[in-house]
This record gives C-alpha cells, sequence and structure tokens, in this order.
DNA sequence: CTTCTTGCAAATCATTTGCAGGGCG
DNA sequence: CGCCCTGCAAATGATTTGCAAGAAG
C-alpha cells in the first residue's frame, strides 16, 4: 500500500481516485501531463473518474507537494515533484518537453532579485522552439 | 497623425480603437496591462470600445509586433515592443514588475539549448516574489 | 456514524467568434 | 461604394463550484 501511505504522509484520505492518479503520475512515460490528458487516459484504461475530480486532485496534490503545476503558454501541466529542481524547453511543433538544470543560470535568477531586493518566491524559465526532430 | 502612421506601418488601417489603445499602450505609466486592464481604463475615460474589439486589436498588434504578450500565471499581459529585450520579476502581494535583462542568463539559455540540439524561438523567465515594499 | 470525497451538472473566467451595422480609403 | 472594422451577444475551452449520493476511518 505504498500509495496509501504517500497520500496520508501528504495528509490526504486515500481514496481510489487519487491513487490511481498518484500511480499514472509515477508510472507515465511522459512526465507532464494536463488535466485533461489525465482524464483521457483514466478513460482509456477504463477508469471512471470525472474530470473535476481531477482537477480537485491534482490541485490537492499541489498543495501538498506531491506534484508541481507549471503554465506552458496557457495551459496548465503537472508533473511529479520527485526530481531536483529543473527548467524545461518545449517543442512547438511536437509538443516534447525536455527538463534541464543549469546552476549559472539559477545563481544568477538569485544575485538579479537581490540587486532589486526582490525576495523570490519561485521562478519559470521555459524556452519555446523546435527539437531536433521537427527542425 | 503619428499614431496612424504607426498603424500603417503595421499593416493595419487606421481606425479609432486602435488608435486609441495604442495611445495608452504608449503613455501608460504601467508598461504591462491586460486586455481586462486596457478595457477598464477605457471605460473609465469614457470611451466606448467592446472588449472583444481589444482582444482583437491586441492580438492583431502583436501579429505586426507592435506589443509583445506574455503569460504571466494564467493571465495574458501586453506591453509595448519599443525597448530591448528583458525578462521580469512579478510582485505576487502588489503585482508591481521588474524588467530585467542579463547577457550571462541569455547566453547560458543559447548553449544549453544547442547542446540539446534545440533551436530557440522564444523564452520566457519570470521570477515570482516579493518586491522590496512587500516583504 | 461523521466527515471527507466524488460525479454530474451548472457556473465561472478569459478569450473567441458570428453577424449586422458603420467607418476608412 | 466595397471591404475591413466594431459592438454586442452568443459560443468556447479550461477550470471551478454546488449538491446529493458514496466511501474511508
Amino acid at each position: 500500500m505504498k500509495h496509501t501511505d504517500e497520500l496520508k504522509q501528504a495528509g490526504l484520505k486515500s481514496t481510489l481516485p487519487r491513487i490511481k492518479i498518484l500511480k499514472l503520475l509515477e508510472s507515465t512515460r511522459d512526465r507532464h501531463l494536463s488535466a485533461e490528458d489525465v482524464y483521457k487516459i483514466m478513460l482509456d484504461n477504463q477508469e471512471n473518474i470525472g474530470l473535476a475530480t481531477i482537477y480537485r486532485v491534482l490541485t490537492q496534490f499541489e498543495a501538498s507537494g506531491l506534484i508541481l503545476r507549471h503554465h506552458f503558454g496557457e495551459r496548465s501541466v503537472f508533473e511529479l515533484a520527485d526530481s531536483d529542481h529543473h527548467d524545461h524547453m518545449v517543442c512547438v511543433e511536437c509538443g516534447t518537453i525536455i527538463e534541464f538544470h543549469d546552476d549559472t543560470i539559477e545563481k544568477q535568477q538569485v544575485s538579479i532579485a537581490s540587486l532589486h531586493k526582490f525576495k523570490i518566491q519561485d521562478h519559470s524559465l521555459c524556452l519555446y522552439g523546435k527539437c531536433k526532430n521537427c527542425q
């Protein structure tokens, strides 16, 4: 009952929809999914979970730190918060998402912020363009 | 008729709503406005312009390169494309927006992208946090 | 049992579109 | 005068909320 425990630790009651969604996020090859994506996959898997529930669960997961929400362009996508911080490149052609991390950029952000007496809580860096297969 | 010319150069017929919106964007103290912001300001100024028109005009301005569209969080904001490229810090408390530019970050982005054979078309970097007045 | 959850439908929000009347070139 | 533009209302797409029926502890 690993998932049950994960949920409890996050302060959430262990319910079927939550377990299924968490399982999906942990197992999907494509780490970044929108609420709609999750909904469709559940449908394909014969799982009957309402879209509203998916939105609610994803929001709860985000609030409890289990997952991260990103705004790429105008849609929200979620990813499991299991890896270290990273930024993204999104292929405008095929939607492929490449994750990357760069210390130089991270540090530079902090120093620029302090220059303006600005206290960073969060940041989003996203490069849009074409991946190597789409050029 | 400076604005008329600007519009013509952008390939747009010079009409009252367009001129007024362009004027507002050029004169507003707060360089970053959402469609709703523009709408409300127009209302306050006794200008009768429909929200739909504002969206249409802003979209046309963006397409012709007169302005830039950003997605901060979930809403779109627009700014005149009159200055050099820069990124933003947004205060989650008061909404203040600070613009900044950093060559180190820009260069680093390019080199990381090429490392992944990714061709950057655009990018968005936004720091969220608290400005010096809101801490 | 009591409370937190879910599913479904209705409600929102931001943005877009259809259409008939108006204004620019 | 023809065509592009505008206002208004209705349509959309994404996400949220109300509510009665169901599960979890």
